[in-house]
DNA sequence: AACCGACTTTGACTGAGATCAAGACAGGCA
DNA sequence: TGCCTGTCTTGATCTCAGTCAAAGTCGGTT
């Protein structure tokens, strides 16, 4: 277990990871220190469930480390994943007691949980939180739509090429411009939670890959850790219109 | 054209058909006093485009009648809906200029238009306003994410059933309760706006349709006009997990 | 009344990705 | 060292939806 654990993290807010992203970025040391008395940690193991849909959640939390996926599911048992959480984003609706997405562990994770009412009621005094937690949702909401784009038209190999791209950026963003081109990263979900996010079977998950690999597009050392020689040729193959966009 | 044209939409705030619903749901009269100052009408015909991706726009605006679609392109011309807005859905995002989406009107559509500026100032003076677009935005995610796990994981007759399903509930939410699960309405969408949505071909969106009608699921008077005489065995077609989910 | 164009339906064929079925690989444990 | 289990890859086959093509419907116009 090599993800950092309860005892690694800092209890402080002022020394929080997440500290400057999350939905308290815009919060005077006061107003951490009210944060500090309604929140708590709690640690998931890789594939623990976090919540189910339809259970009373009497939290709301921030990622603090790890990744979760949000899934929802049909009556005869397949699976979409509609949301990744990364440390910083935010988990719950304020408002709402009751969950409509699965949500589990993908990797271990911390969140920061804050007791549902009084982060309501800090919601309803401190407009700057509910501003930014406007700004994180219609970010999030950008991204769903996004994914809409690739659920509905996108092949598979472009599927793949842009979920890459994805991870890529996110979590290589320095070595782009220090390196070239040249990028590295491991890869936090397993080929079904690709397939699950991609709506994919993950066997076609696995020969995607294999012809991207093929192709020269990317390199493998394990079957998690991907090495893209040349990110330009990566973005080449998510099918995207790569001057139309703004890049985020 | 039958649809609502400037002349006959109301000025006032106060007699405005999406006042309770809007973004401006929230609002007391002095703050209405304001939002007139800055507001102003526009009206689009069907297929006009009412801003393209890249685009700057001076303004956000409610939806005050018809529909309006968000769509995004591939490289290739390959194009997916990413939203429709109905009457009282807000149109563009606080804080950003710059369009994300190609924006069209499907049938003749007349839009509540506030000037940019002034309008992030007030959300910025007026945190109810901030908090209603937050909810209203927390909606649209939810939305976003049920389209995920259509555009994902449906059949083509699955989507079609889920879309016949949406537009029924809507806009003839009244009739279900009084008339025993029979009901009826109009599309507002042409086959290929259909198959944008749905991520299908509009060859697909015909078939199944047909295959609906064979079988019974939905009565066609015109191409356009639908009758649902069995709301609940339309259910049972979306695929849908009828008791784990919550009615919205 | 005949024509036009946009929208829709239907048919025949094709192909990308799903399904079914073996194996391969790697890490943890006895 | 070898076994076991979970993860991943690869192959053979099938199927649903896409593609290409043609014809039907309907409302509006000259």
């Amino acid at each position: 277990m090599l993800t950092p654990h309860l005892d690694d993290i800092s209890m402080e807010c002022e020394s929080c990871p997440i500290r400057h992203r999350a939905v308290c970025a815009r919060c005077e040391p006061n107003e951490l220190e009210r944060l500090e008395e309604i929140k708590y940690y709690r640690s998931f193991e890789a594939g623990q469930t976090v919540a189910w849909t339809g259970d009373r959640l009497e939290f709301v939390a921030s990622v603090v480390t790890g990744v979760a996926a949000l899934t929802q599911t049909l009556e005869d048992g397949r699976t979409q994943m509609v949301g990744l959480l990364l440390p910083s984003d935010f988990m719950g609706r304020p408002g709402r007691e009751v969950v409509r997405y699965d949500v589990t562990a993908v990797t271990d994770v911390v969140m920061c949980c804050f007791r549902r009412r009084p982060f309501e009621d800090m919601i309803a005094r401190t407009p700057h939180i509910a501003q930014r937690l406007l700004e994180m949702t219609l970010d999030e909401l950008d991204a769903a739509r996004e994914w809409m784009l690739l659920l509905g038209r996108k092949t598979a190999r472009e599927k793949i090429a842009s979920l890459l791209a994805i991870v890529a950026r996110r979590d290589a963003a320095v070595q782009l411009a220090t390196t070239g081109g040249r990028m590295e990263f491991d890869l936090p979900l397993t080929r079904e939670a690709m397939a699950d996010y991609l709506g994919l079977t993950l066997e076609t998950v696995s020969r995607q890959i294999s012809a991207l690999k093929r192709d020269g597009v990317i390199e493998l050392a394990s079957k998690r850790h991907i090495t893209v020689p040349d990110f330009e040729r990566l973005l080449e193959e998510t099918g995207d219109d790569t001057d139309g966009g703004i890049l985020a």
